[in-house]
RNA sequence: GCCCCCGUAGCCCAACCGGCAGAGGCAGCCGCCUUAAAAGCGGCACAGUGUGGGUUCGAGCCCCACCGGGGGCACCA
């Protein structure tokens, strides 16, 4: 237990800082984790946020997965998001901070077929875990809003949510080559794949397969999408806006039809009609239905055979582009709209089913990899212009447009590379589909009094991947009677995908506890949208973009007003160590729980907040939590070493002192609306060591009022990431309850300003001389002080002054020759 | 190939509207304190901003090209 030298009612007026007792973090955690448990400080009142008495503020950080315990990625994300959320209150917001469990997911589901139990056992009991550790760390969550997206409770609405969107057509089902995990034994949507072809979960090398699956409209929104992205991006770190940017892919262009004797026109996407003039072939995808249809007899056998060809090469090979090009020509041939020519129409992999329109013309003279694919054919080459020459292709497109659309043949249009939301998943742990599929009556939704459509009762080996979704397996769950005609009809046996879940979770954090609604309205518009949104790289497509699909498909919904869900969007960097990710082969992770024992949570908070801007990885190589604690240590003695009363007015203290403490108060508070919580660090520890010094100094020392008042300041900004020692720090100042109650100290802006400024005189760009001069200096003052100085005069001798730039108070610059 | 971000002391990082390159920290070195050590306190040193041009009175900051690193998209027509 912490023994200050005096108590603070009762000032010893001791001095020195020898025999101080020394600061102990396992007692001072204890002591506070019971209190804060008791004040219940940071419970959202909704009743002052609809009263509009105070502005709100919507601080949300990602909720975790309940895999084992939290690590050093959530340490580091939570210290993050705590000071936001702090800062914000002091500030006088209203603020709504919750945090939850996205508790339905795969580890759950694997861990309960190796344990042979259910994954609620393996879910529920992390989550206990996580949140003592939540606890622990002193984070300023309301926990009153607490919740699990695998509860009954929760998932209710999730498939509420899922009737509504197909009620409005943002949801439906379809036949289609999707997505297959052959590790995980189910779908994934386009998003869940990487870009080596593998699966974002297990790392698998995900293969295709034709199946009816669910899907939300995202492409619905594909415009709105990427048109609101301009509107965020000033407070959306860049890459992630540029990420959905690039996934969502817009390009225009123009659709061209093709005749073909004896069968459709064969339509095609291009960004580039002005170049049709140089179609001189045209290829389809090959395992498009249409290239089947196309085919002629003769043929068809070389088609079947490259199919076959084409469906042995694994994905991964597939996405080499350096990969030679193959194909086969379908012994039919199109009428380039433009020349009148008759040109052949082949079938390739290259060209892909799912894009555009699954079929190309290619213009070999300016496309490269039409280029090869003639070349390798032998088909002709028809350039359209001198590519060396100035060409301007804006204009040549859209007159080639003009012209397309005057033909009948096509118009200009705009194609994305964005595709539906692949929905429905073949695995256990998630929230039903509330679809009842019934032979008469076809796809009957549950009604909505029968929500929530509660998951079979099903653990161990029932659970085991095979293809299909274990609820299949759970008959007398599966066998119900249709809702419609009371025939007899089966439920849809998949799970929804967990990032169903996760996309409208910030919605019912507003009522959590409400079993009428989703979420509350009116609520919804007090404090809504998310001010500000701290969370991972790994979801800047995924979760993000799916959140704001949801958001935008509610407010069509009319059950809110605003767009976009995140005002303000960042995302923390990993921490690493020695270079290298953490990861158990490497042998190199490192133990949050072993860090917190060692140094202490404020320690380990303090440590990651200082380390570097959010946004930068950290190397757990480079920081130094001993190093953070002796800091913290040293910012806590100052609190002991205060001997004047709480209250005594600081007009009286030492200027020079009160000058740091308001200009560290003052950019501190620009900092953390800038997101630059290292360098509120860097300033609060430069306020400590002016403080430290002011009390060894024999003539301002601990009972100067300056002093109180830089150290209730310290105290104030070191609880934005220190919260235990600044409590403690709080109480030996002779306040109560809770720092976290504090009122952000009132700047002075007269004490913002020095009595003298160093003004610089530059001649040629080059320091000359310096003069301290009044912050208040006339341009013209300061330019006769300037050119008055000896050392400046002696430099200019033998020269002509041409032109003096002033900047007043700052700077002199003059241009001699 | 296209798009985005970033290169500042040995290391992590500051630097407002273009105005003296350095705030904070780590590691290092030297003192003070101490019987000694730890803790504490004080001090020192270290870069001219990846490279080459340009604009400007003045560039780490703006523009162009290149080099290096990170990320997104990618046979996407």
């Amino acid at each position: 237990m912490s023994t200050p030298v005096q108590s603070p009612e009762n000032p010893s007026g001791h001095e020195s800082t020898q025999d101080v007792a020394t600061y102990d973090v396992e007692a001072t955690q204890a002591k506070w984790l019971e209190r804060w448990d008791a004040l219940d400080l940071f419970r959202a009142d909704d009743a002052v946020a609809l009263s509009g008495e105070k502005p709100t503020y919507y601080a949300l950080t990602m909720f975790p997965y309940p895999s084992g315990d939290l690590h050093m990625g959530h340490a580091e994300v939570m210290a993050l998001h705590d000071v936001v959320a702090r800062y914000k209150k002091f500030r006088g917001f209203e603020v709504l901070n919750p945090m939850g469990w996205d508790s339905f997911g795969l580890p759950a589901e694997n861990a309960a077929i190796k344990r042979d139990e259910h994954p609620a056992v393996y879910t529920y009991a992390n989550i206990e875990t996580q949140y003592d550790s939540f606890k622990k760390y002193g984070l300023a969550f309301d926990w009153n809003r607490r919740l699990h997206t695998s509860d009954p409770e929760y998932y209710r609405w999730t498939q509420w949510l899922f009737l509504k969107f197909r009620e409005q057509g943002l949801a439906y089902r379809k036949n289609s080559p999707v997505n297959w995990c052959p590790n995980d034994q189910t779908v994934l949507a386009n998003e869940q794949v990487l870009g080596d072809g593998t699966c974002e979960r297990c790392g698998a090398e995900v293969t295709k397969k034709e199946l009816t699956q669910w899907y939300f409209k995202t492409t619905h929104y594909a415009q709105e999408l990427l048109d609101c992205l301009d509107d965020l991006q000033d407070n959306w770190i860049a890459k992630v806006a540029n990420a959905q940017r690039n996934w969502i892919g817009r390009s225009e262009g123009a659709h061209v039809s093709f005749d073909v004797a004896g069968h459709e026109p064969i339509k095609v996407f291009t960004t580039r009609p002005d170049t049709l003039p140089g179609a001189t072939f045209m290829v389809v995808a090959a395992d498009a239905k249409l290239a089947a249809s196309l085919v002629t007899d003769a043929q068809r056998p070389a088609l079947e055979a490259y199919l076959d060809e084409v469906k042995k090469a694994s994905d991964i090979d597939r996405l080499a582009t350096d990969r030679p090009k193959t194909g086969v020509d379908l012994g039919v041939t199109a009428t380039n709209p433009l020349t009148g020519a008759q040109i052949p129409v082949w079938a390739s992999d290259y060209v892909l089913a799912d894009y555009g329109t699954g079929a190309i013309m290619a213009v070999p003279a300016h496309d490269e990899r039409d280029r090869e694919f003639a070349e390798k054919f032998g088909l002709p080459v028809v350039s359209v212009y001198d590519e060396d020459a100035a060409y301007d292709k804006a204009a040549e497109i859209s007159s080639a447009i003009a012209k397309i659309e005057a033909s009948g043949h096509g118009e200009g249009t705009i194609n994305y590379r964005l595709r539906d939301w692949l929905l429905s998943r073949q695995r256990y742990w998630g929230a039903p589909i509330p679809i009842i599929h019934c032979p008469v009556d076809g796809e009957v939704a549950v009604p909505e009094d029968q929500l929530p459509v509660v998951l079979p009762e099903l653990s161990g080996a029932a659970l085991k991947p095979k293809g299909t979704s274990p609820l299949g397996g759970a008959t007398e769950w599966v066998n119900v009677a249709c809702p419609t005609c009371g025939g007899p009809a089966q439920r849809d046996t998949d799970t929804m995908d967990t990032f169903v879940d996760s996309s409208w979770y910030f919605f019912r954090y507003l009522s959590p506890n409400d079993d009428t609604q989703a979420f509350d309205p009116a609520l919804a518009e007090a404090w809504g949208p998310v001010d500000f949104y701290l969370g991972g790289d790994e979801h800047a497509v995924l979760h993000l973009l799916y959140s704001r699909f949801f958001t935008k498909a509610l407010r069509d919904m009319g059950l809110i007003t605003w767009d976009e869900p995140f005002s303000s969007y960042l995302s923390q960097g990993k921490v690493i160590n020695n270079g290298k990710k953490m990861s158990k082969s490497l042998g190199n992770g490192i133990n949050l729980g072993e860090q917190i024992e060692k140094f202490g949570v404020d320690a380990v908070r303090l440590t990651l907040v200082f380390a570097s801007p959010p946004e930068d990885n950290i190397d757990w190589a480079d920081v130094s939590p001993e190093a953070s604690l002796k800091f913290i240590k040293r910012a806590w003695r100052l609190a002991g070493d205060v001997t004047s009363s709480p209250g005594i007015d600081p007009a009286s203290g030492d200027v020079a002192l009160r000058r740091v403490t308001h200009k560290t108060i003052h950019e501190c508070a620009d900092l953390l609306e800038r997101h630059r919580f290292n360098v509120v660090v860097a300033r609060t520890m430069e306020l400590v060591n002016a403080t430290r010094k002011a009390i060894d100094n024999p003539s301002i020392g601990g009972a100067d009022a300056a002093v109180r008042e830089a150290v209730e300041a310290v105290a104030i900004l070191l609880s934005l990431v220190t919260p235990y020692a600044a409590e403690e720090m709080w109480e030996l100042l002779g306040h109560a309850p809770s720092v976290a109650q504090a009122a952000w100290p009132t700047v002075d802006e007269a004490l913002l300003v020095d009595d003298t400024v160093t003004a610089v005189v530059q001649i040629q760009g080059k320091v000359r001389g310096r003069l301290e001069v009044s912050p208040s200096i006339s341009e013209a003052d300061l330019e006769a002080a300037a050119l008055a100085d000896p050392a400046v005069q002696r430099a200019l001798e033998g020269k002509t002054v041409r032109k003096v730039i002033v900047r007043a108070p700052k700077l002199v610059n003059i241009v001699a020759g």
